[in-house]
DNA sequence: GAGTTTGACTTGACGGTTCAAGTGAATCAG
DNA sequence: CTGATTCACTTGAACCGTCAAGTCAAACTC
């Protein structure tokens, strides 16, 4: 789908024009993979532990930071979620126990967030389903080759994404 | 972030147990991917175009198909979005007066979406900017071998989340 | 061929995300 | 040392996506 040849004479016009076949197929193909791995991963998370994976990633950041502290602006930029994301979600978790924020005593325009001892039972006992789910979708799925590989394309164009030029 | 060794005799617990520090490393760079590639997408569409990448890539299929028109269901799976997302979706593409929808004459139970020549050429018009990024980001940044792997890594993602098991 | 079932959507309410504006703490400028 | 600025968030409204329930048309079922 979305074949285009040639540019100039631009006879043939649908969604992606310039990009050859093979391109395209390429691009359509992770338009797939982005649309519907958040979504698998989602709904597995949500359906076994009521959490979705941007709640899971930010209370695993948490849980591995020294004193399972992290500002809210570091945990951000961790997550990859916008400051004011990251603060409806937190006060989300905080309402249910799982998290803690106060602001920091040193520079109070910070704020510290802190994974409660409620929120690092709720992520032992989700975690085994999620790894299972990432495991069977990915580690187990591809190469240990083209596992690396694929990490290391995502990460070139993630860098591309937030580099300054654009 | 996230480094894991030995399940058994689980000492160091955070996020992604059981997936060794490689498979975790890649692992969270396919999550950035899939967090943020998505986000920059649809910020060049929204700032550029008034679009959000569903929208666009709804109107691309369209335009692409026979006489510019699909049913509902049809391209629902084609854009991996939900009917009822695509029918809140195409409703707003309907007031915007770029698509139509009216049932099938022949079998009442199916809707046929058609891209409108607004449509057309709004789609005409953002075409070159969103093109121009995916070029810049995953095109021009990866060598046409790693790409090709890259989306044939995506499709066997895909084709697994939506296998019957799990 | 009336009633049930299935298929293909549509709708509305709810909840999460974004965007713009606001707050309050530190820092800088004179 | 005071007024402006910058930082690091927080808030609220608008918008979008999801989920459950509803609609309406065809296809069985007896």
């Amino acid at each position: 789908m979305t074949t285009l040849k040639d540019p100039p004479q631009a006879a043939d016009d649908h969604a992606d024009l310039w990009l050859t076949p093979g391109e395209l197929a390429s691009w359509l193909s992770v338009v797939r993979l982005i649309t519907r791995l958040p979504w698998a991963i989602d709904a597995q998370l949500q359906r076994d532990a009521d959490l979705s994976m941007t709640e899971y990633m930010a209370m695993a950041m948490l849980a591995e930071a020294p004193d399972r502290t992290l500002r809210m602006s570091r945990l951000a930029e961790m997550t990859s979620v916008s400051l004011s994301r990251l603060s409806h979600l937190v006060k989300r978790l905080e309402s249910r126990g799982y998290a803690r924020r106060e602001p920091d005593p040193v520079d109070g325009r910070f704020t510290n967030a802190g994974l409660l001892p409620a929120g690092m039972r709720k992520l032992e006992e989700a975690a085994p389903g999620h790894v299972a789910l990432v495991r069977h979708l990915m580690v187990d799925n591809l190469s240990a080759e083209r596992l690396r590989r694929l990490g290391q394309d995502a990460e070139r164009i993630v860098q591309r994404i937030d580099s300054p030029a654009r």
